[in-house]
Formats: structure tokens, sequence, C-alpha cells
DNA sequence: GAATCTGTCTACCAACTGGTAGACAGATTT
DNA sequence: AAATCTGTCTACCAGTTGGTAGACAGATTC
């Protein structure tokens, strides 16, 4: 059994601190939904800082690994590469929009708890800027700075995951329908940035 | 005096609840920065819930008054004025993130809390909503729900408010210069998609 | 079979939370 | 001059929080 308190722990965790916000949510919180006391959560976990470390963690590499299998599958095409990025960015941010919210609360945790997520996701990003820059060079993508490149694939996803919530805090129900939709255009919105000028 | 303890109040309340979000920040604290006792605090808005409601009440207001006056200052073109209402609403996010991170957190927060702010901005919406439609019945803008509007300008805020502190989480530091880029690139992007396809 | 390790538990605690009760000083009204 | 109102305060409280201390049962090692 052992090992699986802790993956329940970490699952529950993720959803809570995600849909409530982490400072919402109580380890006592966490224990009842896990159904176990809470010394055993603190047992696996030392401090609270330290699961919402390790959740940060899991998320960061689960979204690692997508990422690089979403790359592969892709064919050759830069635009196409990236498209399957965001694609598969926003599918779990979509299905698990806790995951978005944990992101974004990122930089109000401590430093030290950022700073080990912003390692884990590091590799990742220096080498999406070395293909970014060497794609560019051979004319396939819009010469830009990857920053910006990175900007408008943040700003679909956020625009994409986020957009359901918002809508909705405006009084809209949009249905899923729509949603894919919105998503499409967005994505050939993307698209049509990343073009290179001919 | 008596008025400017709540003025004060609402603007500690505002930059607090949005850096550090509203759960982190507690009562004790906003009273300290403004250097009053906590029961003054208490004394104009009876409870936390109510303080939450107020500073959202007078962001969307603020809001609101921006764009109208965004709209009335940029001339006839509806692509002008639709950049003009983005810009008015990302001055304010980016000079103050503790805005849009307070706006995320709408929906986390009580359900009265979320209607009232809600309400605030329904006029507002419901007036875009039927000018668009009139734009695009004119051939003046793409035709397209006004939720993919919507939408593709939120996701355009968002990107640029929350480019900087993105770009940093990963170990960017963006200098002001490369943000006024990214955020002039984004517009571009918005702008043409909104171009009626000829 | 004794000792240790592992995983879980109950019991407890100090610090902090949002909120109440009520005193009090100065201005305003009667 | 008495009464009321306004804005601020100190003192206090009950509930919750993250975290500690230590008991205990079963498996593993010596």
């Amino acid at each position: 059994m052992a090992r699986d308190t802790r993956v329940g722990i970490l699952e529950a965790a993720t959803d809570l601190f995600g849909v409530r916000g982490v400072d919402a949510v109580s380890l006592d919180v966490i224990a009842a939904e896990v159904g176990v006391a809470k010394q055993t959560l603190l047992y696996w976990f030392p401090s609270k800082d330290d699961l919402v470390q390790a959740v940060l963690v899991q998320a960061a590499t689960q979204l690692s690994v997508a990422i690089e299998a979403a790359i592969r599958s892709a064919n050759d095409d830069p635009l196409d590469r990236i498209e399957a990025v965001v694609r598969a960015v926003f599918r779990p941010a979509v299905r698990r929009p806790a995951l978005l919210g944990l992101i974004r609360e990122v930089s109000r945790l401590s430093p030290t708890v950022g700073e080990r997520f912003q390692s884990e996701l590091r590799p990742l990003v220096d080498r999406a800027v070395a293909y970014l820059h060497k794609e560019m060079d051979r004319g396939r993508i819009r010469h830009a700075d990857p920053r910006l490149i990175a900007g408008l694939c943040y700003a679909t996803v956020t625009g994409i995951a986020t957009e359901p919530e918002v809508l909705r805090s405006v009084g809209w129900q949009p249905t899923t329908a729509e949603l894919r939709r919105l998503r499409t255009e967005l994505l050939a919105f993307l698209r049509a940035a990343l073009t290179p000028v001919p």
C-alpha cells in the first residue's frame, strides 16, 4: 500500500490546490479527501511547502513528457510542431484546469518552490530556443525573438484554457462546440503569426 | 480624515490581495499596512468578504470608465476602437499586475462577490456585443462570434500582462524595451485576426 | 526472539484567523 | 449643556492552521 498513499496524496493535492488555490486548502482537507490522517500526509511530505513543491515538479515533469511526445509525433514542419506543442499543453490544461491555476500561482509561492519548478522546465526551454533559432535561420518560421514566439504560444494556451472561465465570469455559458471553434481559430491565428513573410 | 481611511484601506487591499492572493492576506496585515487598527477596517467594511467585494467593484468601475474613455477618444474605425480598448485594459493591468491577479481570482471567491463583479461589467459587455454585431453587418470587421473576439482580446491582454511574469518563471528577465516590442506584435496579430477577409 | 524499520495513528500546541464587545474622544445636533 | 453620532481604539474569543511528540502494529533484519 505504502507508495499508493503518496500517489493518492499527490493527486488529491494537485486537484485541490489547483481548483481552490494553495492557501485555501488546508492539510486537514487533503488528508480527509485521501482518507488518511494528517500526520500520514506530513510523514510523506514533511511540510506543506514540500507538498506544493512535489505537486509542481510532478506537473512540470508531466508537461515535459507530453511536450516531448508531441514533438516526436509531429512531422518535420516547425509550424506543425509548434501547434502540436500548444495542443499538448492545453489538452491537460483544459481537462484539469487545476493545473493552470497552480502554475499561475507559482510566482506567488515561496521562491524555493518557484525555482525548483523553473529548473525542471529549463532544459526544455533551452532546447526550444535552440530549435526555433535553427528553423528561423532556415527560413521556415518567421524571424523573431523566441520570447515573442513563447509569448504568443502562452497567450494562445491561456486564451484557450481560461476562456470558459472568463466568459463565464461575465455571464456567458459557452457550449463545448463553441469552445472548440474558439480554439481552432486561436490556433489558426498563432499559425498565421508564425508563418514566414514571403 | 474619515473618508481617507476608507480610500487607504481600499488601495492597500487592492495591492495586497492582487499580489499575494485574497486568502493569503489577513485583515491584520492590511490594517498594519494602512497604519490603523483592525477594528477600524471592520468598521468601514463589516467583513472581509465586503472588503473583497468593494475592491472588485472599484476595479470593475475603473475598468469601465477607462474603456469608455478609450472608445470615445478613438476614431470611428472598429479595429482602432478595439485596439484602444485592449490598450486601455492592459495599461492598468501592466502597471498594477495586482488587478489581473484579483480578477483571475473572481471565479474562486464566494458567488455573491463574483456576481456583484459580473453585474458591474454586464452593461459594458452588452453594449460591446451590440457594437460588434453592428460593425460586422457593415463589413468593417471580420464576421465572427463576439465571444471569439472577446476571447482574442482577452488572450491578448493576458498574454501582454502576464508575459513578464511567465517569462521570468522560466528564468528570462525581459527588458522593458523587449516587452514593448512583444506588445506591439501581439496587438498587430489581434488586428490582423479581426480584419475582414476581402 | 530481539531489535529495528516503516507507515500509520491519536493527542496536543502555539500562532494566527475573522469577528465581537465595548470604551472613549471629538464633532454635531438638539 | 445634554445627547447623539462618528471614527477610532484595546481587549478578547472561538475556530482553524501548520506542525510536533510520541504510541503502536506489522514487516524485516540481525
